[in-house]
RNA sequence: GCACGAGUGGCGGAAUCGGUAUACGCAGCGGACUUAAAAUCCGCUGGUCCUAAAAGGGCCGUAUGGGUUCAAGUCCCAUCUCGUGCACCA
């Protein structure tokens, strides 16, 4: 078949869209001896309209998948919806159409959207969190591990908007004031489910060593955030009562120069000991604090602020008295809610001790340098470990030995004792929203009188969310939406038969994205999540690609459920994934963070219509590497289509003559000369691809491209089947990038295969050598002349051929060599004085 | 404040293990083709100095200042700027 001159990729994409998909190239599983990769992005949650970040974060999984499926592995690559969330439900709150109807008509556009760009996803795969079908497995999980006590109920703080009468989220929350409507917000003590995650804290601190192929800067974040601390429990009495304030630190050294004991205002033991004299006082300022939200709270910051209690405590090692203060910095669910002050050796405890005129005594001194002056005379905190003074029988020792000394003392006197505390809390994981997995839970006054909540049974899943009247029940204000539905809510007890209300909130989306990964390896598997022997078979995952903004959140949770999945026998690994990828954004062209705001989104769909799904492709990839941000630049999205314009004009120009064309006669140099250039192209191609770097790949390509447009003269046999042979070879390199083109060209070469079904060759390692190599010439590090050697050349060949250079020898003039660096392949060094 | 990352031509970026800095692309300039323009193809393109100019050559140059080394964009120390995350965490 004759190819047209022009470029026209409109007339071809779908068709190789559709012949890729009757053929099922891409259905993982169909080449079941093979070696395997799963290849996975972050499942998107289907907005209203996709942008080219989206697309970017799913061509850096494209090429890869695409790359191991040429290299004979079998490859999963699929794709899902993130398909319950908030905003879906905000927006039916506003112009009341139904979640379930605006989130199918987002995914119908993402796809299509995806499809148009020729992505080589299995769609018999496809998954969406919003179907039964995929969540009555959270509600399975759930009843799970409610039986290993990996679930509770608490109370905890939430916002509560005082007008809506309902919990809004954080992001809705808007300087203390409620998004929506403007009115107060207000921290309320709510129960909630939870899942019991810190339990992990340590053993998913733990792994992060293991996670070598993470970015390093994810696993710190990971790190700060689970916040592990060691440190020391220590009871100090309370004087004139039975009670003591247990107290936590990490600096138990200093606790001779303790002034103060600082409660957190909310601590329980506050309204106890309080003094009749401070009663009033103390009370304002506790009330003053809980009214504040707590982001203002900490916006407040810089201030700190307390009240004495009239009471004091009993210093546990040093016997002193010291008085009971509370105080706005001190935070009640972090450690036990109670700090000891020391000023001296803290900064925060200085500040707060010069504000209120309290003592300040040294008790560690620096281990080498002048000595510190007087408590009083201080201008700052020493805050580093030294050695201690005036700390009775521990005076003398360095801070380190004295934590465990001292720690071990009250460990003795059983006033205290060693401890870790992590910043990370349990993953509280109830909504009050719709549009989620309802919780497989009913309340029974009969059987359940204290309101705990009585599991269903297994057999009783899925409880399915109710079908509802959108503008009666998702209104935003009063009660939890499932509330509102009778018919829902009033079910039978599992355990009596008798009348019994179903629990009315839903899951948390996190609990969703946390497993879906091994869902896809069985998508429609019916007696657990998925099927285990598949998961022996693909997991763990090989390379994850999502955004660093989940950083935390998402991906603890997805690591701590892996965990839980390998504890109940379902997954074979700790971890799910071996390597981790985190994209960088793609800014609008002004440079600024594509927004509706600024009118600098850029759409995929309109390029593909301009120039075609390829240009779009790979001006992506080519735009920098994969984990650096980029500005949308039109002028190099032309600059791709130009590209690809003249592999166009290359393959059309040498069709009629080369194609088909064989030969494997002896070398004649024009003839090699291309090869050459073919075989460098194939093995750089493919180091770039396996180390992400799409941009250098696409790079290599080009070159390759330019050097075949300046060869002069095809023409003996052995040219005709090198030109062939480099137009295959491009066809196949340039098949993850731009596919469609890849086909087009290839078919029109003669090949019935599929290029997406054939394999990526192997080079010829003959080929990619050079047999004559270029050498720099240094004179004391600097560069004098290049010389051309032959690439077999020893030292002292290339050494005499630098030697007799003109200009090298007039470095040299009247210098003695001292010594010769050589560096085989690259360079000769004269170092000579 | 703490942690992490980044800083290379006019612009996006390359340099994989300490070894010829600026590959590839964009923009710009020149040429070919054309009546002309666009498109296409070919070439040039870090700064500065020597020279009327060319050829050729010298020096400087990867945020800044030091250091290690025959050799530093790359390693070490300090500083500045930008980005991201966390933050009264005891």
């Amino acid at each position: 078949m004759a190819m047209q001159e022009r470029y026209e990729p409109k007339t071809f994409e779908a068709k190789w869209q559709k012949r890729w998909d009757e053929a099922g190239v891409f259905l993982a599983g169909r080449r079941p001896k093979a070696p395997e990769k799963y290849v996975l992005e972050m499942l998107p949650y289907p907005s209203g309209q996709m942008h080219m970040g989206h697309v970017r974060n799913y061509l850096i999984g494209e090429v890869y998948a695409r790359y191991y499926w040429l290299r004979g592995f079998d490859v999963i690559h699929p794709m899902g919806w993130d398909a319950f969330g908030l905003p879906a439900e905000n927006a039916a709150i506003k112009d009341g159409v139904h979640p379930a109807i605006r989130t199918r008509e987002n995914i119908a556009s993402f796809k299509s959207t995806l499809q148009s760009l020729g992505f080589s996803y299995d769609w018999t795969r496809e998954i969406a969190t919003c179907d039964p079908e995929y969540y009555r497995w959270n509600q399975w999980f759930f009843l799970k591990l409610l039986a290993r006590d990996m679930v509770y109920r608490r109370f905890s703080k939430v916002n509560w908007c005082t007008s809506c009468l309902t919990v809004i989220a954080n992001e809705q929350v808007k300087e203390g004031t409620c998004e929506r409507c403007g009115s107060p917000v207000i921290e309320k003590e709510m129960p909630e489910w939870a899942f019991r995650i810190t339990r992990y804290s340590d053993r998913l601190l733990q792994a992060l060593d293991e996670l070598r192929e993470w970015p390093e800067r994810i696993t710190t974040m990971q790190r700060n955030w689970i916040g592990r601390s060691e440190g020391t429990e220590a009871d100090f009495a309370v004087k004139g009562t039975r009670d003591s304030v247990r107290i936590f630190t990490t600096r138990i050294d200093t606790i001779f120069g303790c002034n103060a004991v600082v409660l957190a205002p909310d601590h329980k033991l506050v309204p106890k000991i309080t003094a009749p004299a401070q009663r009033a006082e103390v009370e304002r300022f506790s009330a003053r604090m809980a009214s504040l939200h707590g982001v203002e709270r900490i916006a407040d910051a810089a201030e700190k602020e307390g009240v004495f209690t009239g009471a004091y405590a009993i210093n546990p090692l040093s016997k002193e008295e010291v008085p009971i203060w509370i105080a706005n910095f001190v935070l009640v669910e972090y450690g036990t809610g109670a700090v000891m002050s020391v000023p001296a050796h803290d900064q925060r405890d200085f500040e707060f001790a010069r504000k209120y005129r309290l003592p300040i005594k040294v008790v560690v001194q620096p281990k080498d340098g002048p000595k510190l002056p007087a408590g009083s005379e201080l201008s700052a905190a020493f805050t580093d470990d030294g050695v201690l003074s005036d700390s009775g029988e521990f005076s003398g020792l360095e801070s380190a030995e004295a934590r465990r000394r001292m720690t071990a003392a009250l460990e003795g006197r059983g006033l205290g004792k060693g401890t870790v505390t992590y910043r990370q809390k349990d993953w509280g994981f109830s909504r009050q929203r719709y549009w989620g997995t309802p919780i497989p839970i009913v309340y029974c006054e009969k059987c359940d009188p204290s309101g705990n909540g009585i599991p269903l049974r297994e057999d009783q899943l899925p409880v399915l969310l109710p079908d509802i009247d959108v503008h009666a029940v998702l209104t935003g204000k009063g009660e939890p939406p499932l509330a509102k539905v009778p018919s829902f809510v009033n079910t039978t007890c599992p355990r009596c038969g008798g009348p019994a209300r179903r629990e009315v909130e839903t899951m948390d989306t996190f609990v969703d994205s946390s497993w879906y990964y091994a869902r896809y390896l069985s998508p429609h598997y019916e007696l657990a999540p998925f099927d285990p022997a598949q998961a022996r078979r693909w997991l763990p995952v090989d390379i994850y690609i999502g955004g660093p903004e989940h950083a935390v959140m998402h991906l603890l949770y997805f690591r701590f459920w892996t965990r839980l999945m390998k504890e109940m026998g379902l997954t074979p690994m700790d971890e799910p994934v071996q390597r981790l990828v985190t994209q960088g954004i793609v800014n609008g062209p002004d440079g600024r963070k594509m927004s509706k705001r600024w009118g600098n989104v850029i759409a995929p769909t309109p390029l593909v219509e301009k120039f075609g799904a390829d240009t779009a492709r790979t001006y992506v990839l080519f735009a920098g590497p994969p984990e650096r941000d980029i500005d949308w630049s039109d002028d190099q999205v032309e600059g791709a289509n130009r590209f690809l314009k003249r592999v166009w004009t290359l393959a059309f120009q040498y069709q009629s003559k080369v194609a088909g064309a064989k030969h494997d006669g002896t070398a004649e140099p024009a003839a090699l000369q291309i090869r050459r250039a073919a075989h460098k192209c194939l093995k750089r191609v493919g180091e770039a691809i396996e180390r992400l770097s799409f941009n250098t790949a696409i790079a290599g390509i080009m070159e390759f491209v330019n050097a075949l447009y300046l060869v002069e003269r095809v023409q003996t046999a052995a040219e005709r089947a090198a030109m062939a042979e480099a137009i295959h070879i491009l066809t196949i390199v340039l098949s993850p990038f731009a596919p469609h083109l890849s086909e087009e060209i290839s078919e029109a070469y003669g090949h019935s295969q599929l290029v997406a079904d054939r394999p990526w060759p192997k080079y010829d390692p003959a080929l990619v050598v050079d047999e004559v190599l270029p050498y720099a010439v240094q004179v004391n590090g600097k560069l004098r002349t290049e010389i051309r050697v032959a690439a077999e050349s020893g030292e002292a060949e290339v050494r005499a051929a630098a030697e007799a250079d003109e200009k090298v020898r007039s470095s040299l003039a009247g210098k003695s060599v001292r010594k010769v660096v050589f560096v085989p392949k690259r360079l000769i060094n004269f170092v000579a004085s």
